[in-house]
DNA sequence: ACACGATGTATTCATTGAATGAATAGTTCG
DNA sequence: CGAACTATTCATTCAATGAATACATCGTGT
């Protein structure tokens, strides 16, 4: 539930409702896909249910009732857990990247087309988020660098995978 | 519906049913998540719905009865038009590892420590993957230099981010 | 001065997809 | 007889989207 944890970590510096973790969450986390409101209430209830926040009050001073949240000791606890946990480093790799080449030859169409668009994508967004690095608060400026890291990682990846394309072929017809 | 299309790819050298189709994209995806036969189950379901793929044929020859499934002409423009798509190149980089950097650094924790503990952690992975690669068939030495690629794609950003981390604090004290 | 629409705040709901784990049930083989 | 393999189903939870609801504020034109 990483989303939670996030969430749990706004709620340290004070108490918030539902509408401002959002904004918070994609102000602070930019890059990250923007969290759906439903989302938010969503887990806010799990965070409740699981004892790691709670209702600290319920306003109603002008405009509609707005539910505040607070983190428990118990939410505190979870966070510091969480936050000491390694990243179990890429147990599974999820690659679409990696699908599309195998499905590809699979099908028989031959991956070599795909993976030529392909770079040629993620060379034009690498100078598209480098330039938009210039301009960046120190949040984005590291979320960029993070894409723009794994957007390399791809490309090299892109490099061997055309070189062994026919080894995957062989292995695939035997 | 990413785990769709792959099933769709597998459906293309011929019509098989769920148990088959499960195996064999663990067998053909290594490194990527085992499919739960649940979700393999669900997911011809959708497939069906939507035309892309039908029932071929009930078997009940001895042993449980098998459903087997083909691709439709439908699913196979589908799939062709999946292959062509590019993937959008990381428009929202999902990372835990910066939600966690700047959660670290929110709640007031620092997050020097947890970086020095995921790098380490990263760089035993690494050497583990590239033993494995010696030994493996092409998809998995395919799929083992995808995960290393994105492994010192991590290493990189970590250092940067090592460097960066007082940056990030000023940005959320002011 | 005031009706009106746009914008912003705050939450809820219905629905779908993704994923897990356990349950069921028959077959084969030692 | 029991263990292992084949094949599917079910119950449940989490994640995620998009739309709907509802109230407040604020500027603008007449």
């Amino acid at each position: 539930m990483s989303t939670g944890h996030v969430l749990l970590g706004l709620l340290v510096e004070r108490p918030k409702h539902g509408y401002e973790l959002k904004k918070e969450h994609d102000h602070r986390l930019p890059g990250s896909r923007p969290l759906a409101y439903g989302q938010v209430y969503a887990t806010l209830q799990r965070l409740e249910r699981d004892g790691w926040a709670e209702v600290a009050e319920t306003l109603q001073e002008g405009g509609p009732e707005r539910t505040v949240y607070a983190i428990t000791d118990e939410g505190k606890a979870e966070l510091d857990g969480w936050l000491e946990r390694l990243e179990p480093p890429a147990p599974h790799v999820a690659s679409p990247l990696f699908a599309r080449v195998v499905v590809a030859t699979l099908a028989g169409g031959g991956a070599d087309g795909y993976l030529l668009r392909q770079r040629a994508a993620h060379l034009a967004r690498m100078r598209e988020l480098t330039l938009r690095k210039a301009d960046g608060t120190p949040a984005q400026v590291l979320a960029a660098d993070y894409a723009l890291q794994h957007l390399d990682a791809d490309l090299r990846w892109i490099e061997t995978a055309i070189a062994r394309l026919a080894d995957l072929k062989e292995e695939i017809d035997a």
